[in-house]
DNA sequence: GCAATAAGTGCAACGACTCAACTTTTGAAT
DNA sequence: ATTCAAAAGTTGAGTCGTTGCACTTATTGC
């Protein structure tokens, strides 16, 4: 068998966030075969590359059914980021709680440069990671798809936050640009301050529409 | 054999252009086979669906083997969008020629009200093409890739336009946030408002930065 | 005319993913 | 304790997009 690591996935979150109860015996078995499969899945694909991992052998060495893998997992990317859960609540607690004054564009702005994607410094296994994401386009787009699903949530939270009427396109627009804004920025020499000048627009420009 | 229609796939773009020299028998016959697979995959596509049709069906309807299909058309999305060419030199003519006065995201702004995205009314041909295009999601995803394609040459132009250093990262942003503007409203029950907005919030940010 | 080149074919294959039928395990009710 | 239904897993065949290879046919420039 292979070695039973204790190694968590790397996150793109901030806080760990304790494991809650896995009750029965069940779906701590069922817990068990999903991390075997994504800690093979992980392991193979940081050590070959992405595209050079099939299906098939993924299942094999995590010593399951390709059937059973796809049970799991709904597509082959969505191995690469598993255990992506609370992003969502700390996005929006970043809005929600930010201090005192502070805009809610300039909330995001810090977020985002607070989020791992760009301070992988430290962590050389999250950095393969990110290179690994990064240098691969089918994982660059779903990590994207993902991360816009939020986009709805923000918007409503900008809506609270901010006294604008709950539909105003205004919001859902803020909300968009702002998860974009890592995207746009990523392919530039200095990411941190590309994302910055992203969000200086959008700051100057939220400003303007919230009297 | 089945019918020659001399229809032309629907464009996202504003002016046909007349099409230009087509020389040698060659160019002529591939260009032939080209457009048979072009218009038999539209016809089937509008008729059952883009997911339900299989690219051997396609190749069958246009009588060539599906070898011959992929030389001419990379992957199966691509069938759709065919006859894109000159959309993004109409998107950087619409900032470069714009009235006098009129700021750059201003004219991004119209440029984006005056595409055929949100003034489908009239041509219920093209009207259907645009239905299928938003309820499928891989095609979706690929025509905002194609989209975001032109973010460079469009940061370029605003550079240029604006007297901004050509690599401060604003003018990639603004031009990543204006072609991402049309996805950010079109789940809105009044896109045109919507792209509106989202625009609003670029221009007084843009006017914020460069002055 | 003749070779070089490009278009097109046929077929077999690969990898991601699905489906249907079947076995095993587990949680719980009796 | 026994029984039963749901859930987890397996197996194997199949679909679908896409690629590679060896091969034929047509067109072009000389």
């Amino acid at each position: 068998m292979s070695d039973t690591t204790t190694d968590t996935a790397p996150t793109t979150d901030t806080a760990p966030a304790a494991a809650p109860a896995p009750q029965g015996r069940r779906e701590r078995k069922k817990a068990a075969t999903r991390k075997a499969i994504a800690d093979a899945a992980l392991r193979l694909f940081l050590e070959r590359g992405y595209d050079d991992v099939g299906i098939r052998e993924i299942a094999d060495a995590a010593d399951v059914s390709t059937t059973t893998l796809f049970k799991h997992f709904p597509v082959k990317e969505a191995l690469v980021f598993d255990e992506e859960d609370d992003v969502e609540a700390a996005l929006l607690a970043a809005v929600r709680e930010r201090p005192e004054g502070q805009s809610v564009p300039a909330a995001l702005r810090e977020h985002a440069l607070r989020s791992r994607l760009l301070t992988a410094d430290g962590d050389p296994r999250f950095a393969a990671f990110l290179r690994m994401v990064n240098d691969t386009p089918a994982l660059r787009d779903y990590r994207q798809g993902m991360w816009l699903r939020h986009t709805d949530a923000l918007a409503r939270v900008i809506a609270e936050e901010s006294g604008l009427p709950a539909d105003d396109p205004a919001c859902t627009a803020l909300a968009h640009f702002a998860l974009e804004a890592p995207r746009a920025a990523q392919d530039h020499d200095d990411p941190r301050r590309a994302v910055s000048r992203a969000f200086e627009l959008l700051e100057s420009g939220w400003s303007a529409l919230t009297p």
